[in-house]
DNA sequence: ATGAAAGCGCTAACAG
DNA sequence: CTGTTAGCGCTTTCAT
């Protein structure tokens, strides 16, 4: 392999020269300069960066922790920041903590080893997995869809989205009304949402489901779903709000097997707005995914450039998209 | 930071002992030993990733270039991938070239800085821009999709794929057909199927279409359709079969808005069978997603660990999965 | 079984 | 403006 030390005899300046025409660090003369460039060219070199982040103390690698990558809305997130890592000269070390805490956990130890210049995290429940390591570390951190008490963070707020659905839900008439997802922001922004319009969410018709990770998802929620109905007998709700978009699209595939239509029976509902919910024509709330990952990446650099430490939370409004699965022929 | 020289003088070891500890490489003292661990778990130490493997000379990283993430095809393979890194302990660089040979080729050079133990590659067409350097940099490649001269793969038979659904549409009644995608092998599959069944697949039913990448593809498919009906008036073909699934779903949708239903008018079939198809009900042929990511992964670590050099290609056959977008009432 | 010491390829004072 | 030099944190002979 060719190192500085070949460029630099070759080009007859030293190693520190070489480095200085690569870094831009300092001024050198232009024609040492295009000497050196040639003969980089000429000889293929590569620089090393295990070296270099060894010896600058700083490393060119952002690493970004997704709980799905499976699910095209945490895919896209990806997507925006590869793309920018890329255009800004950093690589991207991808970890995927399948909606498993402990795996996250391990993941973000594992990640110290590489100093990161920074991540950028879609977190899961516990904070205590994953703060404490990265704060000591001093390891600038931006978060994603949940904000943290302790980094800068980009989401939107849950609660308002949860509103909008119980909103929609009420408006369009309905009375008894189902949940199936885990016990977040956007479920009490549901609950309350439609308790200040006088319709009460049963707990019995909130049916509890947990599961980041898209692998088995369709048994996860086919399994729940007939939990609840072994002990009720029938679905006693005409309106059913889901955690995510891939579980809305699970429940419309188990209505449909069970010959339940929807929304003329019960009307479904999403969360998240991924792009194959249009083609399904599914109910659902907006994230602007993109938007909340660039804003991400754009912060990380920020923090990562500047040593600025503030905590900053920038939240954005989710917006509602109405189609068919609660509204025949919305289109 | 913690390093291994202060975790060396707490234990009263040396420093050499201490990488010993860690690494395994050699026969320590038990005694001496678990001195060493305590000490390391009190003191927090990691390793630092960049020191050791300058000192080495192999690094950990695999890199994973693929062509768009937001297609739930890759998005799978990547989940499998990193799966099976973090189990071996190793990271994963992930790289979006975006159907761009131009970054395809930036990205294999960047990569090169980071000696990556190997890299597991979804090809775009050009076998040019991205063998040269891999091979001169002796660095393990295994593509996935499609099979290079150069490299071990793991890859469907995209003919016979071709050949399936070419079969499919005959049996079905089909005499008039269409493509839209580009001229690959699986094409060339579903062509001289066709041919082979004494059906002519008309070069002018055949819309060009090159984009991996899954921004704009809306744009893009209905672009192109709309071409083809300005020169054509009207579509002169009962079926169509899509490059892949998600062009699928585009064309189905633009056929939805001109009031020209599917399966009745036109069929339409995909390739990839991604998870989104089934709850579409979109006929397509299905590629072991994960088991084709497995074996490239595990093959990989074979020829990264062995540094066996022999190429060896892998092809599995594909399956015709058909649905609803082709057959009424298929289920 | 363990320690000493050289060196991996690069950066960053420092000196001139 | 450029060269010299001292590490960065770890692995790996080579001794003992």
């Amino acid at each position: 392999m060719v190192k500085m030390k070949d460029v630099a005899l070759k080009a007859e300046v030293s190693q520190a020269t070489v480095s200085r025409v690569i870094n831009g660090s300092t001024y050198v003369e232009p024609y040492t300069r295009q000497k050196v460039l040639d003969v980089i060219e000429e000889l293929g070199y590569k620089v090393n960066s295990a070296a270099k982040a060894l010896s600058s103390k700083k490393s060119s690698v952002i690493a970004v922790i997704l709980p799905d990558i499976s699910n095209p809305y945490f895919a896209e997130i990806l997507n925006v920041i590869e793309n920018e890592a890329y255009q800004s000269g950093y690589k991207v070390i991808f970890m995927n903590s399948q909606g498993n805490e402990h795996k996250e956990k391990k993941l973000i130890d594992n990640i110290l080893k590489y100093k990161p210049l920074g991540v950028v995290l879609s977190p899961l429940d516990d904070e205590e997995n994953y703060s404490k390591k990265l704060i000591e570390n001093k390891i600038p951190v931006v978060t994603m869809g949940k904000l943290s008490q302790n980094f800068s963070g980009v989401s939107i707020n849950h609660k308002v989205g949860g509103e909008l659905l119980a909103k929609h839900f009420v408006s369009l008439g309905h009375e008894k009304i189902g949940y199936i997802g885990n016990k977040d922001d956007k479920f009490k922004g549901f609950k309350d949402g439609l308790a200040s319009l006088n319709v009460n969410l049963k707990d019995e018709n909130c049916i509890d489901f947990y599961n980041y990770s898209s692998i088995n998802i369709k048994e996860a929620v086919y399994s729940s779903l007939e939990k609840y109905l072994k002990k009720h007998k029938k679905f006693d709700f005409t309106a059913i709000f889901t955690g995510n978009d891939i579980v809305a699209m699970e429940v419309i595939n188990f209505f449909r097997d069970k010959g339940i239509k929807v929304p003329e029976d019960i009307a479904v509902a999403g969360f998240d707005n991924i792009s194959f919910t249009s083609y399904l024509s599914i109910t659902t709330v907006a994230q602007p995914v993109r938007e909340i990952a660039f804003l991400a990446f754009e912060r990380l650099m920020m923090e990562a450039k500047s040593g600025n430490k503030e905590i900053k939370h920038i939240e954005i409004l989710p917006r509602l998209i109405p189609r068919d699965s609660t509204v025949k022929f919305f289109k």
